[in-house]
DNA sequence: ATTACATTAAACCATATGGTTAATTAACCC
DNA sequence: GGGTTAATTAACCATATGGTTTAATGTAAT
């Protein structure tokens, strides 16, 4: 349907997606155990259904172990989505330096109000 | 209605809002210039809609100059939705060294068959 | 063989999304 | 003021999304 990068910007526009890729970072998980953080807000089917999600998008594998699903976090999409954004890197830590800049000038005004004579700041 | 992050990954997961974006980042621009690539896929009024979703996300802000409303890119949020990324960045560079690693191993057993009395590798 | 468990599928529902066309609003130009 | 342009709103439609409950499937355990 959509291209791989809407796909995977996609399953992470939602926090229980996000929360359970953070659960698989710290290690894989079954169906059920990667579930149960979550069954106070919602069903199991629902849960399913954000896997399912993920593993469209690729940021989800599973193996089959008897009548366990094994769960696997696959940041090859990931990886790719960030790369998307490394080409505005630049423009963000320009307005941090900006931001930067401008706490200076704030922390100079601040010194030079303190002083009885200061001169105005050239910028 | 979402949080912040997933508004921003929301607006992402979305081809046009994306080159409206990048479209933006070489320079402002009003609406009928940034819609004109798209208006061969699409209406005025769709446009109009993505960018209200950007707008939602943060990521566009508009500002009226007659009957112009003149949009400009605001990187924060990606800086944001970035950031959320970065804890993973460990892992896809770490398969990164997996690749590497496997690639030299190739390369091992390329040299080791061309070897007339060559061993297997023990893995 | 029966029962229990892990997981998914089906059917359903409400709301969101992404598009359309037609109408509206607001500002400009002559 | 009348016409043109820029942009949005309204009304509508089809499909997607995120959830539910109930049912089905497959495996394990007793």
């Amino acid at each position: 349907m959509s291209d791989q990068l809407s796909l995977t910007f996609s399953a992470l526009a939602d926090p229980t997606r996000r929360a359970i890729l953070a659960k698989l970072s710290k290690g894989d998980s079954n169906v059920s155990d990667l579930a149960k953080p979550f069954l106070k807000k919602m069903s199991l089917p629902a849960v399913t259904k954000h896997l399912k999600v993920l593993e469209k998008a690729g940021l989800v594998r599973k193996t089959v172990d008897a009548q366990y699903r094994y769960c696997q976090l696959n940041v090859e999409p990931l990886k790719k989505a960030n790369f998307w954004m490394e080409k505005y890197r630049d423009m963000w830590e320009e307005s941090f330096d900006r931001l930067d800049e401008y706490l200076k000038t704030l922390q100079a005004d601040k010194i030079n109000k303190g002083k009885k004579y200061g001169k105005s700041k050239k910028r």
